[in-house]
DNA sequence: TAAGGAGTGCAATGCCATTGCAAAGTTTAG
DNA sequence: CTAAACTTTGCAATGGCATTGCACTCCTTA
């Protein structure tokens, strides 16, 4: 496991240092968006501070991306090892509102509405609320 | 265009303030979603708080409806007359990040895409980002 | 082995949403 | 008409989360 994490770094020429395999790792674990809060309590002993630089760092290496969902807080969910955050690659997110998970449904690729003339789409966020199989 | 505004209150027995003439009038001159803090910038006299209550009470009315566009702040933009803020009513918006312009473009309907079993939808946001044809 | 750069931790700041409370205005019952 | 009850408003305070400044530690490299 630790090597799968390791690689995933090196695949996107981040250091591997202790932070950054534990914060990687809490992410991929979790298996949906975390917020920075939620990161802070899983990782007992992090500071919050560090935490947020790494998923900065992270964000601009296309290691993880943001995940928007209204709850006030932004989340962070790991990216697919080829993933470039394109237009293309930006799939559906869902906020159950119960538990308050944030599911990452890359499985359930977003259609790209038509847009008005003069318009360029760069990004799409696509969020749908409701709630999920363990709560219904 | 005074008569306009309270019939739309008046049709969701919002009584008509002063406050509220102001914000809705505001919110529909502009033609786009505003955040509290637009808001106060063009209702120059206007308290916060009030506005955000006004838009409180409007929002519980389906007077207007939230925008949630990453951009940090929430904006609030103006709800048809017979809108229900239902999941089929919820409809794209457009952030355009060189002016950070929010557009509603309600005659773009979304596809809900199909989601896991067990899942159940409430509610949709979806949110593309580009550049709008004045910044093209 | 010294110097430069990267990463980290703590404290401080900033920004926006939200709330508490009392004053002002409006409606309603008597 | 008038007082009580309710609604709306304004100001000040609070709270939550994102972000930054700065100094310290750690690592790399010449
Ligand atoms: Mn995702
Ligand atoms: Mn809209
Ligand atoms: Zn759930
Ligand atoms: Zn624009």
């Amino acid at each position: 496991m630790k090597d799968v994490i390791e690689n995933k770094l090196k695949l996107r020429s981040v250091k591997p240092t202790a932070m950054r395999l534990l914060v990687l790792q809490a992410l991929l674990n979790e298996k949906k968006a975390l917020s920075l809060n939620e990161l802070e309590t899983i990782l007992e002993h992090a500071d919050r501070t560090t935490i947020f630089r790494t998923l900065k760092t992270f964000q601009e290496k296309f290691l993880v991306h943001r995940v928007y969902d209204g709850s006030g807080m932004v989340k962070y969910a790991v990216c697919d090892d080829d993933c470039n955050c394109s237009l293309q690659e930006n799939h559906l997110h869902f906020l159950c509102t119960k538990c308050s998970t944030t599911y990452c449904l890359k499985d359930a690729p977003i259609a790209i509405p038509t847009i008005p003339k003069g318009f360029k789409a760069k990004y799409a966020n696509y969020l749908i609320e409701g709630s999920c199989s363990s709560c219904n």
